[in-house]
DNA sequence: CCCCGGCAAATTGTATACAATCTTTTCCTT
DNA sequence: AAGGAAAAGATTGTATACAATTTGCCGGGG
């Protein structure tokens, strides 16, 4: 079997700490000295200034030279434009894939996420706190299709342009049913639009999707 | 003044490397040892490290944990594909350009760069070998465009795709006249539809301007 | 001849020591 | 008291020493 599970502290350190940045663990602006992380982390400063730098590179932090490093504030305008990046590189992925047709195992994977969506909106639990099952089916659905691009860049980017604190987690928690419901909806348009090498109606509603989910964001969001 | 131009050894062994990567002084697969490199740049393996680190994200080397970093090979097919990832970058910037309505200082900078192809086209001279002139002046305008978004991520992005080897200088060497004289064309008629508010065409010429350009590539390059 | 265990060399990963730079405090001058 | 040079402290940048891991080689067993 492969060995994916070997690693070195460095890395282990960057994504620990990018999980730290992900959920707000700092506030925006706060410095962060490597002796102090180091501490706190239980290594040297040689694999915390390495994932600090990596860190930096995807916007997460701000680096000055001789400085040092400091978390970036990240303003509504900021998260709106990601969004606004994101769903045209979701776009074109829908495009790609729906100018190509469907591969029949994209094709299960889809319905199989669709599938549960439905099950999740029947149940009418999406109310309470467990999210955690629509963030997956949804991470899930917009990731099929990323991969089944082959476009490595457009994979790459269209998860960095996640990689930003009250985005991560999908802002599910400002949804109402009505809003599932709605997300929902999307989806399958998107799958039947695919499906028929529809390529605009797909790569158009993708984007109409995602600038919903920042509609609503903009609508909830205190800064 | 601002002393931007402080910098440290980390900072520098990364953009001279990533030049290097740029250039195609390495060939695809070739491993980069961080002793050697280290003697190469006269500067000890730390700052080595983190630069290899930050061009590995970068898309331009490839890492294995304990193994260490090697060159990376573009397919013919990885351009295309980021080519089309930039092309629906740029023209989405386009279309917030035009949605927006064009500035008096982009559109006198743009103005410019239009002004500045129009005496290369006319000199006749870019048949031989100075594209430089060229090359400058299609990065102004690019980059213009992309600047006057305000979109960080945007921005980000677009100059990442053209992070590619074969890429990056512009491939104008394959250019004949007819070229030089569509690509003029299509800034021209970008331009127009940007000053016009015309955001979709905008859009639609932004792309088909790229993929142009991914287009003559194709015809041109031998694996 | 192949295989493979294990030792040796090479290479990467990490910690630490030292150098350079920035920040803060002190204290002198005006 | 205000200003500012200069020294002291703190923090980042770099080099180097050491640890862990991988790679290459050698020899023995099948």
């Amino acid at each position: 079997m492969t060995d994916a599970l070997k690693s070195t502290r460095s890395l282990n350190v960057t994504e620990a700490l990018r999980e730290l940045l992900l959920q707000g663990e700092f506030d925006p602006g706060t410095r962060l000295q490597e002796t102090w992380l180091a501490e706190r982390m239980q290594v040297s400063r040689t694999p915390i200034r390495e994932a600090l730098r990596v860190l930096a590179k995807d916007g997460l932090l701000e680096y000055a030279p001789n400085k040092g490093y400091s978390v970036r504030r990240f303003s509504l305008e900021d998260i709106v434009s990601a969004f606004r990046v994101r769903s045209v590189l979701e776009g074109l992925g829908c495009r790609l894939i729906a100018e190509r047709g469907l591969s029949e195992a994209l094709r299960a994977t889809l319905q199989s996420t669709l599938q549960s969506g439905e099950n999740l909106l029947q149940s009418g639990q999406l109310e309470r706190g467990e999210f955690d099952e629509w963030r997956e089916m949804n991470k899930a659905f917009h990731l099929a299709i990323l991969l089944e691009t082959h476009n490595e860049l457009l994979v790459r980017f269209a998860k960095q342009s996640r990689n930003i604190p009250i985005v991560f987690n999908g802002s599910f928690r400002w949804y109402s049913l009505r809003e599932f419901q709605r997300a929902h909806d999307h989806h399958q348009v998107i799958f039947d639009a695919m499906n028929n090498q529809q390529a605009e109606r797909a790569d158009f509603m993708m984007q109409e999707h995602v600038m919903h989910a920042a509609h609503i964001l903009k609508k909830n969001y205190k800064d």
